[in-house]
DNA sequence: GGTACTGCCTGACTAGAGTCAGAGAAATGG
DNA sequence: CCATTTCTCTGACTCTAGTCAGGCAGTACC
């Protein structure tokens, strides 16, 4: 890789910690310590201990004591579920209400000491760079992961899938209609905690293998993501026999046909008669 | 200020953390703890470990142990300086060096890790945003501070501005030639460990102060840091009891120049009789 | 009712990253 | 030459952020 780029990269790394560290340390620091003040945020209205380590992934002994020292601090409570006394579930008290915003408070105003220095020109280019930069970064940071169709994170996408179609579709969409075929896999894009994308795959003839319910939120389109999903979808298909891959789409999705058509699919004639294509598409993998 | 701008900032401080974090500890975790290869990193070829205190800002009885830790996996060796024997001299041996150099690699793995899973087109994006990043929060890091003109860092900026100056000036520029004003004070812009900009006061009639010798690195150009420098001039002239402030300079710089009009700045007939001076302004405080 | 399993807590331990108070050797000032 | 200062090192501690093993209470299954 070019040395150039590498060293723009690494400059970024070092001015971005050396900046937000030494604010950190004026605005956090003498505060509470990382491990309770993340803690204080992620109990929010009140978590089950369960969930809090898998969020936080901590160790169950460690959260122990940190809720420990929490409690001592009159910031939380911990009682057990009525449901399921085995079960404990942490709460913010008034005091640890207070303290949650204080620290948020303070995040606030190490955003604000980072801009406070420039002029007005200078805080927008650097919001609009610092925006480019999360967007790009959160591109590297998506994985994609192939589930069966009982998984439950599938039927959320689908279901927004469904939802983003009513919307786009000049002449209306309606769930109950569609086919329902057999789904034999289904990617899921992943961005940390959340699913942002997904494509169901099944094959309906023998080496055959169909695409349905390509879907990517809201919030991570312009990422190149569909073109991943649609990428890893071949690569599946392929190391699962397939030598041709097809799927239908509607008219509405010009950038979806962009996409398949520069991914090397060819329209063909329709195949099924799935109430909302307008488009049928095939590859020969 | 502005939530939506705040919120980018926190958003961008949180996605850069995860997502520089977690690649650090896949590249760089296992290895070296982090105080160490910072130390081993900074000896470069051979410091005193004065110095090495003072940069990286670390107290004496844990440089020290830190030292021996290195010294002991056979990476540095310290020495007594043949000058003061009390101060002693920490160099890479041979092992250091390659460590230090397979330090440097597990980095540029970081940073190729950040751009791999991205295209082309958007790893010029994320480089360019990265770039733009850097340079703005630099802006903010930048300290200007008053020292006397014996300060040990003031001669190298006023060498560093006659040797732009040369390269600069149309008609030429020797230093020799150039009137030698008893200066006052100096204002130095720091970055970090490094002098990136300067400017020297002196009071030639009683009530006006003169700028001489207003320089900016190359390196931090466009930050606006010329126009700081001139506002810090203007106060600290102004708290010394200055009325007017005045100034020559030479036609090539035309960026000074504009920058002296902007700031309120207004050309007046020659007040001295400077070999390289095309314009004179003066400014009433 | 017994057994296995969950969920949580406690005690014991580790590593990194420091801080602080002297002690001792070398240099400097008078 | 002696006192003071400078520079470094050692020993004793601290705090944060964990890990690991074992134990107890509650729930679920047969």
């Amino acid at each position: 890789m070019d040395a150039g780029v590498v060293a723009t990269v690494r400059r970024f790394s070092r001015t971005v910690t050396q900046r937000f560290g030494a604010l950190n340390e004026h605005y956090l620091g003498g505060a509470r310590p990382l491990g309770e003040a993340r803690l204080l945020w992620e109990i929010g209205d009140g978590r089950d201990l369960r969930t809090l380590r898998a969020t936080l992934g901590l160790d169950s002994g460690y959260l122990s004591r940190l809720l420990r020292s929490l409690e001592a601090d009159g910031l939380v409570t911990v009682q057990a579920d009525a449901a399921d006394r085995r079960v404990r579930v942490a709460r913010l008290t008034t005091a640890g209400k207070r303290e949650r915003r204080a620290l948020d408070r303070r995040s606030d105003g190490v955003a604000e000491a980072v801009l406070a220095p420039l002029s007005p020109r200078q805080r927008e280019r650097l919001v609009a760079a610092m925006a480019e930069v999360s967007q790009l970064l959160r591109v590297g940071m998506v994985e994609v992961e192939a589930v069966d169709p009982g998984h439950p994170d599938v039927l959320p996408c689908f279901q927004a899938y469904f939802a983003d179609l009513a919307v786009l579709f000049e002449d209306g969409f309606s769930p109950d209609a569609v086919l329902q075929p057999a789904i034999e896999v289904v990617l899921l894009a992943r961005l940390g905690e959340a699913t942002v994308g997904c494509v169901a795959l099944y094959e309906p003839e023998p080496g055959v293998w169909e695409l349905k319910r390509m879907w990517v939120d809201s919030s991570a389109r312009g990422l190149g993501l569909g073109r991943r999903l649609l990428a890893e979808a071949e690569a599946l298909a392929r190391q699962r026999g397939a030598s041709a891959m097809r799927l239908d789409t509607n008219r509405s999705l010009t950038g979806a046909i962009a996409l398949y058509r520069s991914a090397g699919f060819e329209e063909v004639p329709p195949f099924n008669a799935e109430p909302h294509a307008h488009h049928w598409f095939h590859k020969a993998l």
